[in-house]
DNA sequence: GAACTAAAAGTCAAAATGACACTAAGATAA
DNA sequence: TTATCTTAGTGTCATTTTGACTTTTAGTTC
């Protein structure tokens, strides 16, 4: 196997890839998470899936990087965007040449359940289920299972729960949020509760209707103080 | 300016650099956090502090690489090595050429306050007090001022206060560790409390002679379910 | 109008937390 | 030998937070 044009003999190759979660409604109705996939077209594990990602420009931000990947594989503008870890061991391509090695920085990004619909779908580009994932290339579950900590992690102390949703938003489907990323049921009242004094959402007066039960409040996310 | 030997001239160079804590006693006989920078030889930033780092080997780890650069700076092994961020602006050293950019990833490290006192110190390395660092080479003030927040977050959720400490030691110098880190006094009474219904620490049952108060118990902390 | 559904408010006991008092066991000084 | 000093270690109590659960409200559907 010959390097590429662009790498050096004694120094390690950098890459950006980005994790991208969005939530869909399954067969049944219920949010599960879900993240777009690119099939590998050479060697190594060709015709395998892996996450969308790509050589850093010289000239390109990391972050710039992971969005620009993100909307290159989805044609989506990321709602959250943060740095996950950078992925270097020796043993990442397994029966390939070290002047080949590739150090990854790994971005994982939000994108919004109402656009993820608009999004494309193609041979080599598909949404799988979160905890349904196939066999991917590299180190490639590895950090998937380390986003999805990450995700669920940060879920529960911080405010990113919004990103998945549109601007106003009823407290159901903010729970119905937790409850996907969780994978837990919560109690509607404390889930209230506790939202509320957080000063997570702000009260817009309106209301949802068109419901089959009594008009629930649209909220928006309080942006003050967010993170 | 020439980009180095070991640089390509369309990829970034990649470097790993780390952020070495310990505490030592201060004046007044209190802890406090104290880390080792070396003085920079050569442009950009000559004569300025700067965190321990060179370039990334392409046989090397991540890790093997800060652990490393923490060796050969203070001769001292980590007793906790955790990657911090990869850092990439574009605008990381002012006045540079693009072939020359670097993207560091950054790890940082706990050192016993027992080693410390043994660590080398020169005309090219030396300690500084964690909260009175003079203006660092490159954007090293701010990766220093994230990682003490890492280390004062990761000190609240997770057991790793005994990685400044000696195998044994005493619930009041685990205390301590927490005050001169967290930078505020905690209640003894409910210190015990918390740490004992945690189960982070085991009693040995022996006992700290020569102190001139009642002698107190020797703990070791809880490996299992550390992290 | 009754039944149904989820919104929204309210209740209550258990657990966790923070402030503080009290007793124990050594060293040191009178 | 006794009083004093200092920190170890235990205990108490009120407040806050949490989880489980009930009740009331406001709409739709039958």
């Amino acid at each position: 196997m010959v390097s590429s044009a662009q790498s050096s003999v004694n120094a390690p190759n950098l890459a950006v890839s980005t994790v991208i979660f969005t939530l869909r409604p399954n067969a049944d109705g219920c949010l599960k998470l879900a993240l777009p996939l690119v099939k590998r077209i050479r060697a190594p594990f060709e015709g395998q899936w892996a996450l969308p990602g790509g050589p850093l420009n010289i000239s390109e931000d990391l972050a710039t990087a992971a969005s620009r990947n993100l909307l290159e594989t989805t044609h989506l503008e990321p709602r959250y965007l943060e740095q996950l870890y950078a992925f270097g061991s020796l043993d990442r391509s397994p029966g390939s040449n070290l002047a080949d090695r590739v150090v990854s920085i790994v971005y994982w990004a939000l994108v919004g359940n109402d656009e993820a619909g608009t999004a494309v779908e193609s041979e080599n580009v598909q949404w799988f289920w979160a905890d349904e994932l196939p066999a991917l290339a590299f180190d490639h579950n590895e950090i998937v299972n380390y986003a999805l900590w990450r995700l669920r992690n940060k879920l529960e102390y911080s405010r990113l729960a919004h990103r998945f949703l549109p601007e106003l938003f009823t407290l159901a489907q903010l729970r119905e949020v937790y409850e996907a990323v969780l994978n837990r049921e919560l109690d509607p009242g404390n889930f209230r509760r506790t939202v509320e004094a957080e000063g997570a959402v702000v009260p817009t007066g309106e209301r949802l209707a068109g419901t089959k039960h009594r008009p629930p409040q649209l909220y928006r996310a309080n942006q003050t103080g967010e993170n």
